[in-house]
DNA sequence: AATGAATGAGCATTCATTCAT
DNA sequence: CATGAATGAATGCTCATTCAT
């Protein structure tokens, strides 16, 4: 049974809370799925509300905007990936870069949408997101970058106050930044064969992993406290 | 005297190869304007060329679409900070890293309008530019790309080939990154004085400095030709 | 009361299936009286909806395109014109030729927006309307047409199987192409009156009479199944 | 050589008066090539321009609008189908009627370009043609229209002066009107082979030529000078 | 609470025509 | 005469959001 065969049961009024936040999750799921068909978040409002059973309107009961549902999205799965990353450097295997890259890594496997999504956050904060919502998702992501950063500098020697929240950005900045740059618009899929197009032709995965090693490598000899 | 105060001289006809080429660099001119204020690129053609002091339609003798104007401005752009790094390299002061990273930071403070278009860029070649035009660009990109990932190859001791490449991809990811991460929205620039907000209170080109040393530092070290 | 003073009743919603036909109709009576104003049908969907007192998108709610909405007013007349004709069949005065040319006649001067927006339609056709909805158009005017022709080959002795339809589709290519060449363009009303003009001078319903007349008059004689 | 390849030639100035109607007979044929290509008339000036070899400035010394040009062509069109009509009668074969239809069938068959583009005159002449070159037009076709009417007059016993006329423009009327029937538009030439379209799938020149013959059969029993 | 009908701002692009060169 | 650079009006359609029911 997929989220969007929940419609019958939908339809009724959602009185208690509980029903209340089912029906936002229904919204978040439905937001989720269609995110897997386009990345970029275009579809529109209508589409969400019928996938996840509802009527356009109903929508605008529990999200102010269009792009609050994404940015909830978004949220949550910067929450799951996290979760991941903690779970992953509470038990260590091969050294904090390997097992922080390991968990990245099988992150964004398992969840295809999430940095195409990423990369459309900032559009969507600057321009039609309310500051409110803004300041929730940016206070949301912040508290947890405070907590993984500090059992990151308590994990790796020489790190400053400061250098884990740091590392944890730069790695975030590396697969945002190499993912743009290596997953191939739909309009070049063909043109990647070209003898032109070597370079673009990486591994992602395998690049990532390279970049995250190096990056947290390269922050235990270097880093400062860069604040 | 801007760009926009040309009016009177770009109503002359451009009939000489060198005048057509100059109302298409102040084509590009009033575009780079535009996103210095509208960073996400979202002006009107009708804007572009006002400020260009044209028709719309005279746009459209010069270019093909709106986002071939866009995506014209961020290729010139990298060429000037391949320009920019080739040069630094070329004249070794602290060490290759330190003058990438010195480099790339004096480029992007002045040009500020780099980043955000930057992050534009993947929508605008996946849905608006023609295959011909995303395959121009990309070709361009690639080969500076090559050329200077040689060189770097060859400075670095302990890269293998390929290694260079990957670096530059790495290094453009996290300025990319990081700058979505710590730039903060329009919609929260008051907020940032909030003490939940004390983390992406960071100094944008500090926080760069450190992850591009970071990395360049860790490449050493960690890398074997990751392709 | 016309319709275009209903504005304040359309703005209710209409939510009942018999409102939203209404609807329906009130613009497709709105794209009427434009033809008759503007016969070539270059009404902008704006003056369409404004004359209906809707709002241009709600014109989307209940049709696809401009187009279409052209082409259902169209259709709708062409069963208008069917149902002359069946009734003129079935009570004879003066023969059927006759009575199918007073029928006809009577019809084009009730509708005189009938004749400018047949003569576009294959334009259309051609170009703006989805296959879907073409198809959709000539199956009906098929039906009626099989139906009437068949009706025809049983009133006139001597017809074979398909010269009903033949003569049907003649006489309407006769009203058709005798419209085109005797109503004066606009731009000609006034050089109407010079004696080089004589020749179109004619009476547009005289000469269609005529013509008709003589059309199945000649049919009698000369048919034997075309197909 | 095509008129296409004329190019060096024409970038001479047209001086002398026979150069000048050159230019404008290269234009009218370049228009003519573009017609078959698309009937409906859309090609755009430049291309107009282009294929004349000239610029399209020069387009509009010889012809004060687009659509005069089209008109134009159409009149030298009907030039030619009055010619190939005159000639027919004038060497009798199988009987008036027979002996035009054929003439017809001929032409149209000759000069596919002819129906979509006189379909469109209409609607030139309303819009976007000056008075004076739509009487210039409208005289031309009279004269003719006048002369070849005379003539059939004379050649069928028992019509009356006004006959010959009405005769002709009920031809060019049924050969309009049947094209625009029969003929199938782009998105509907696949569904043409269902059941229910079979009506349509008449094949032109058969129903013209039944069509015009019942048209001139009729004609000598029942007209009495419609005017 | 839920619905979905109605809204209307917003925008890239084309192309006939003009006119400076 | 010829050119072609420049113009800018003109418009169908989408879709986030609102709000009457």
């Amino acid at each position: 049974m997929t989220a969007s065969q929940l419609k019958a049961r939908s339809r009724t009024r959602a009185v208690a809370p509980e029903d209340k936040s089912e029906r936002r999750a229904a919204i978040l799921r439905a937001a989720e799925e269609l995110l897997r068909a386009k990345p970029s978040g275009e579809f529109a409002v209508d589409e969400l509300a019928k996938r996840a059973g509802l009527a356009k309107g109903t929508v605008y009961l529990y999200f102010g905007t269009r792009e609050e549902v994404l940015l909830q999205v978004h949220l949550a799965r910067l929450h799951v990936l996290f979760d991941a990353l903690e779970k992953a450097l509470a038990a260590p295997q091969d050294g904090v870069g390997d097992d922080a890259a390991r968990a990245t890594v099988g992150f964004l496997r398992a969840h295809p949408e999430f940095l195409p999504l990423a990369i459309n956050c900032r559009g969507m904060l600057e321009s039609k997101i309310g500051a409110q919502a803004a300041l929730e998702f940016k206070v949301a992501l912040g508290a947890r970058l405070a907590q993984l950063g500090a059992r990151i500098e308590a994990l790796i020697p020489g790190l400053a106050r400061g250098d884990g929240i740091a590392l944890l950005m730069c790695s975030y900045a590396l697969m945002l930044g190499l993912w743009q740059l290596t997953d191939p618009p739909a309009c070049l899929r063909e043109a990647m064969a070209l003898p032109q197009m070597a370079m673009f032709r990486v591994d992602f995965e395998k690049q990532l992993t390279a970049g995250l090693l190096a990056l947290w490598a390269g922050t235990v000899g270097t880093q400062r406290g860069v604040r």
